[in-house]
RNA sequence: GUCCCGGUAGCUCAGUGGAUUAGAGCGCUUCCCUGCGGAGGAAGAGGUCGCAGGUUCGAGUCCUGCCCGGGACGCCA
């Protein structure tokens, strides 16, 4: 990565003064390579010089002169065709610049790369897995499920794009209570549809998509289960009912581009005698505890979690968490995940303290399981917060807001905040808005880029992939402040991935996407690509745009979002 | 009561301890189509970064307290 290579190159700079005594022979503290805001501060910068001025002052009690630090540093600096300069700036900043030459020759290695480009091998193979939404199968998806199901998929793009090796897994809740209700309420459904008056569960699912499931029953069974005791039949629709509601699950997250490798059962656990399993290994290891005829995990041993956490109910029955620790026994002691990310809501953030005590009861290394939590979507309608509940069905779907916003819109709008933040979502505003969306800007850019490289195909200037070897020399000719600030952008990509995978939270590249599409469109004004009188300086800026066009179809496809060849305005109104 | 997360432009939100000017999108104002897609480009107005202390060469960013909003504190899931 190329903040990587210039962060050794620093690197190799302090060394080298330290050799020949220009340096204090101090451990020196790690060099950090930041972006300066302003660009007349350089493409890189480094705080190193003030930093060991500090370390310096501390262990010595002299006052040492940054930018003297500075000074030696900038003159062991490695003659490397990377870099063109190294200055000294303000108290004490190394102002680093990029080549213009190794710029220009980017373009082409960023063509070279193609959809690879951005692809970085910081994972090494890693086996990591990302569980996310994990809904209860017993209906439609509320919306909230939509921002853990695009957090949790993008995140999954990204980390393949850093070299992980990672696995998408939804957590089906099917061996609980609600699924039982919900099985219950089926099979309520199903008697009525056939003319018997059986009630629905008190606590169960109220919603009409229950009678779709019903009829489909219906269709498939006849009144098969209504010749059968009531224990017989609820039994015998547990799969069915399964399988009903997993299809449409499965349906309702690819209208949005996410799919999964796998779906965990959650009875699975139960059946395969791993609730028992994972008990005894925490049995064995002295972490449990029988007290008041419940079975205790003993979670207070662990530092920052005071309470004790029940396993098996006094009456005989494991509790959820029981569930939860198979499942997470599962993942790194059967299937030995390097890393596992949860992707939770945070109404769930009470869990996570007996989740990391669990880890180190396992004898784990609590960090290799990560809770990514986000913040909460409340739905407003005439600006006031509307309350939803899945059981009175009552909620907005993901489907429906799909339908009225559109999937890419969606996507993009749900990955240009934070985690962390609340969303209130007003769906008349989010369709008012969804034709403002920022996404059609970069979509459009796209779309653009292609037509024109089309054109420009026509008038003989042909893009790269048509050529056996690339004409680098005309490269050099792309030298104008818009073209270098776009090559500058594009070679941002590898940043942007590695930043997304550092944090845990994608939305840094909706931003990226945005700022690519901009200096294309700035770039796009300022210069004429297709100039049949300056055919060197056509291929190159070609060349370009080639390039943008990659880095814009990867960062989209990275977000899941679709990167057309053409679009057009559907609701132009035709004057006269 | 304890714990967790927010509070940044009119609105929706970004912002890795850095550099006399804190950013984007939308909205608003003004320009730019005889040149490849105007879903575009150039510029402008708009901010006590919730409040008060502290740490440091340097704080929107770290620490403490307080205010406001949301969430969590079950032998529920």
């Amino acid at each position: 990565m190329l903040r990587n290579q210039v962060q050794e190159l620093v690197e190799q700079a302090v060394i080298a003064g330290q050799a020949d005594a220009s340096l204090p022979a101090i451990e020196m503290p790690q060099v950090e390579i930041a972006r300066p805001k302003q660009p007349e501060h350089g493409d890189y910068s480094t705080n190193i010089a003030m930093v060991t001025a500090a370390a310096i002052r501390k262990a010595t009690e002299s006052k040492p002169n940054p930018r003297q630090i500075a000074q030696a540093i900038v003159d062991h600096m490695p003659d490397d065709p990377l870099i063109s300069a190294a200055e000294i700036a303000g108290p004490g900043f190394i102002n680093l610049r990029l080549a213009e030459e190794w710029l220009q020759e980017q373009v082409a290695a960023i063509v070279a790369a193609g959809d690879e480009f951005g692809t970085i091998d910081q994972g090494a193979g890693q086996r990591w897995q990302v569980e996310h939404v994990s809904a209860n199968p017993t209906g439609p998806i509320h919306y909230g499920g939509a921002r853990n199901a695009v957090l949790g998929d993008t995140l999954a793009n990204v980390l393949e794009a850093a070299g992980y090796e990672v696995q998408r897994e939804f957590y089906v809740n099917d061996g609980g209570t609600q699924f039982r209700l919900f099985i219950e309420t089926l099979y309520a459904r199903y008697a009525q549809l056939l003319g018997r008056d059986e009630p629905i569960p008190a606590d169960g699912y109220q919603g009409d998509y229950m009678l779709d499931y019903a009829q489909q029953i219906v269709e498939e069974a006849g009144d098969r289960f209504l010749r059968m005791p009531r224990d017989a039949a609820l039994t015998e629709l547990r799969p069915l009912g399964r399988a009903l509601v997993l299809v449409s699950l499965e349906e309702e997250l690819a209208g949005m581009g996410v799919r999964y490798d796998n779906w965990f059962s959650e009875q699975t656990l139960y059946d395969e005698g791993l609730i028992e399993q994972s008990l005894n290994y925490l049995q064995e290891r002295g972490e449990l505890v029988k007290r008041d005829g419940a079975v205790w995990f003993l979670a207070s041993n662990y530092p920052k979690h005071e309470k004790d956490v029940v396993v098996i109910r006094s009456n005989g029955q494991p509790t959820y968490f029981a569930g939860d620790i198979a499942y997470h026994y599962d993942k790194f002691l059967r299937r030995h995940f390097d890393k596992v990310i949860d992707v939770w809501a945070v109404d769930h953030q009470g869990h996570v303290p007996r989740m990391n005590a669990m880890m180190q009861a396992f004898g784990l290394d609590p960090d290799r399981l990560v809770i990514l939590m986000y913040d909460l979507v409340k739905l407003i309608e005439d600006g006031k917060e509307k309350k939803l509940s899945k059981r009175a069905g009552n909620i907005i779907t993901i489907q429906e807001v799909v339908e009225q916003v559109g999937a890419d819109a969606l996507r993009f709008n749900l990955l240009t905040r934070g985690p962390e933040s609340t969303i209130e979502f007003d769906m008349d505003l989010a369709v008012r808005e969804a034709k403002e969306n920022p996404v059609f800007y970069v979509q459009y850019s796209h779309a653009r880029i292609c037509s024109m490289l089309d054109k420009a195909r026509k008038a003989g200037f042909a893009p790269a992939a048509e050529f056996d070897e690339m004409d680098h020399s005309v490269l050099a000719l792309l030298s104008q402040p818009s073209e270098l600030a776009l090559i500058r952008k594009l070679l941002e990509m590898e940043e942007q991935i590695a930043t997304a995978v550092e944090k845990l939270s994608p939305h840094n590249l909706t931003y990226y996407a945005m700022d690519v599409a901009k200096a294309f469109n700035s770039f796009y004004r300022d210069a004429r690509v297709i100039d049949p009188d300056a055919p060197a300086l056509s291929q190159a800026r070609v060349y370009l745009s080639q390039a943008t066009q990659v880095v814009l179809a990867r960062t989209l496809g990275l977000l899941g979002i679709t990167a057309p060849q053409e679009m057009w305005r559907d609701d132009v109104e035709i004057d006269e």
